[in-house]
Parts: structure tokens; sequence; C-alpha cells
DNA sequence: ATGACAACTTTGAGTAATCAAAGTATATTA
DNA sequence: TAATATACTTTGATTACTCAAAGTTGTCAT
């Protein structure tokens, strides 16, 4: 039985590896998207390397193993469903849910999470557009596309919310920015470094390119 | 923020404490109800009762502090309120639900229990029939009465069953042992050791003493 | 009162995870 | 090519548990 610190790596190490695109994921990543010391990583990336999880390759990265990547799909599975559950359901705000699923979703069984699934209908995605992985560990491909590479003029639907903070999410929300919404990008000046938006008939505002490359969207 | 282990502790001690009906309560039973050598329990309490949870009388047992009971009793509500959603909700078998429950507990926030709560209708009792303590760690008395307490001839309804064992569980429902049945008293045979039941139209059967006091019931 | 036993406590050691700080490679830049 | 910066690894210590086994104490029966 692996401990909910290897899972929390696994499952880190398999998000980077999603958001890069790359299956080969550096010691800095692993360690700052845990929040602890690099050392620290170093040494229990050792002790993960050792027990199959994944390959280790000082100095280099890491990349998981089929067992290690399994266990990751399992994981992320398990914290996607929990946060719909937990908005869905519950009626939780989508803002707080994250850090919840972060703790249930160690704790939950498998036969619980079967049920759970089926209780919530088999959804696809969770409340920030993220797409749930199936019982055997196969995702959804996400666009490749944000907001930031949107010109100015088009008409795109969100997809995603790549960023799981409270306060940014609280935002978005109020500015109507949440999956399947269509917003209209008025104006792109690159030097500006900022986009201006329009959703439905509310007043357009703006976006830097921080929080414009944290929406996901589809032309 | 306790560990989950100290939640355990306290836990374990407030159920002995409910079930005997007295405060204090001896080593033994909590080295025995949390599976861990004396020896543990022992360095375990010591640690406990520097941090205020309780009161450590060496030798003789230990006692919750109203810190300690509060913070026992707040688990215990997280503990039966998972069980009934495990039930009611999910539609798992109540035979199958305490081990669940008890990883459950740990991870699950105040603000996503008090949810819960309000979801399910606020419940009084869980599946076992054991009351579930208030928000305000209030928890209503139970019987003091088992089947083996009952003369023959009598006619009583249960109330709960104190036995989170699987397997006894799937014994108990397949003789509609369950809270609120009515269950007639056709034989008490003290020296025998065994007393002869009868529940609804179905045929009788016998319960040792060891199973008899397992449930709980009302005149 | 004394010896035996059960219940409890102490001791020494191990595991899993963490950090701070010192040490080492690799890449960049001058 | 050498100096420096960045990223990583190693080392030694700490925390929160856990066990086995040895030691102690209180109780009860003779």
């Amino acid at each position: 039985m692996p401990t909910s610190t290897v899972e929390n790596y696994l499952k880190q190490i398999l998000i980077v590896s999603l958001e890069t695109n790359c299956p080969e994921v550096q010691m800095g990543k692993v360690a700052q998207g845990l929040s602890v010391t690099s050392g620290t990583a170093t040494t229990m990336i050792k002790n993960l390397a050792e027990n199959g999880w994944l390959h280790y390759y000082p100095r280099r990265g890491v990349r998981l193993t089929r067992k290690g990547k399994a266990l990751a799909m399992n994981m992320l599975r398990r914290h996607r469903l929990l946060e719909t559950f937990l908005v869905e359901t519950l009626g939780l705000d989508w803002s707080e849910i994250h850090q919840e699923a972060e703790e249930l979703e160690h704790a939950i069984s498998e036969k619980v999470l079967e049920k759970l699934d089926e209780f919530l209908g088999r959804p696809r995605q969770d409340p920030h557009g993220h797409p749930i992985p199936t019982r055997g560990g196969v995702i959804r491909r996400t666009s490749t596309q944000s907001l930031l590479s949107c010109k100015a003029g088009s008409k795109v639907t969100i997809e995603s919310i790549t960023d799981q903070e409270s306060d940014f999410l609280k935002f978005a929300r109020k500015k109507q920015l949440f999956p399947g919404q269509v917003v209209s990008v008025l104006t792109h000046e690159k030097l500006a470094d900022a986009i201006t938006l329009q959703v439905g008939g509310a007043a357009p505002f703006s976006l830097g390119s921080r929080s414009s490359e944290k929406i996901l969207v589809q032309a």
C-alpha cells in the first residue's frame, strides 16, 4: 500500500508532465509543487525509484513507470471526482474545493469511488473543466490554446481554468469565466501584455498574460 | 492540529467510556481497541496528557479532559454521519462501511461535514442505530438493555447493533436484526447460555450470550 | 504475609517523512 | 577557458509514531 505521500509525489509528477506535454519532469518542479525542500524531494524520489514507481535520472529528472502512472492517474480521478461531488452534490463553491479533495482523495476506497462515480452519473470533467480519467487510466486530451494565444476579434469557448488558487477562482466566477462560457476577445496588445474580453452582455475588462494563460479555450 | 493518531486514541477512549458508562478507561482497553501494544499506548497516552487531551493516572487509567472529549465527540459525529452517507446516499452495505468511515473521518473538513449533515437531512442516528452527536457534542443516551437482559415471552424493539464486524452484521441482516425491528424472545435459558428469538413471521432461531449482548433493545 | 500473576511502564531500536546546511555537477556568461 | 550561478545531492538531525522485550507494581489467593 503506497502512503499518501507517495500518492502525492506521483500525482504531482503526472500533473507537471501533462502540463508540459513531456514525460520527464525536473526535480525542482516536484519539490516546488509539493512545497518541500529539494533535498527532501531527492531523498523521496530515490525511494520511489527503488520501489518501481518511477525512473530516476540523477540531475536530469524523473519519469513515471507504467505502474507509477497508473497510480497517479487514479489519484487524479479521485481528486476530480471528489471535486465534482463537493460542488454538484454538497453545493460547495468551486474556489474552496481543491484543498478538501486533496485530503479526501487519500482516504476514499476504490469501492466508494466507484459508487460515487455512479451516483454522479459518470461525469467526464470536474467543475474546473479538467477531464476525469476513466477507471482504466485514460484521460481526454486537453486544449493547447489559452486565452493568451487568441487573436483580437476571435470568439472562443472556455474549456478549463488551470489554477486552483481560491482567490483567482473567485475572481474568475465574478467575471463569468468558467467552463462552457463563450468569450469575445476584443483586443490583444502583445506589448502591453494584456487582452480585453467581453463575456455575454457584461462590460468588457482586461486580463494580463499571467491570468490569460490559465484559461484554456477552444476556437 | 491533532494528527489522525491522536483523533483515533481519543475516539477510542470515548467509545469505551460510553460503553462502560464510566469516564475512566484502562490502558489495556485503549491498546486493545487500537490494536497497538500496551507499551505503545502508554507512550502515546503520556504524550496526549502533556498536550491537555486527557488526564493520565499511571497504572489506573485515563480520563478525557473537556477539550479531549469535545474532539472525541466530533470524531464520533464524523464517523456516524459518514456511515449514514455511505449507506443512504451511495448504497453501500452496512456491513462494509465501518472501515471506510474510519479513514474518511480524518480527511473531511468541518465545512464539508456541515454540508453533508444538511444534505442527509440532519439524521439522528447512523445505520447501526447509534446516536449521532450534535455539532455541540451532545449525544442521546442509549439503551442499557440488550437482548441478553430480556425475559422469555417479552417483545422488544431493536435500538442498535453494537458491533462493527462485517461478518456479524451480514448475519444480523439475514436474520432481520436491525434497528427498528420488533423481536419476540421465545426462550431464555441462562444455563444453556442461549436465547431463542422470532422476528416477524420468520422461523425462530437461537443466539448465544456473546451475540445477544451486542444487540441493544427498548422494551 | 508472601508469592504469583496480570496489567502496566520503560528501554532501545526501527520506519517514514521532513529540514537546514554543506557539498557537487552542469550550464551560462564573461 | 575560467568564473559564476543554478540546480541538484548528501549529510546529520528531528518528529511522530511503532514494536519487542525487559522491568515494575498492585492485587488476590493461599
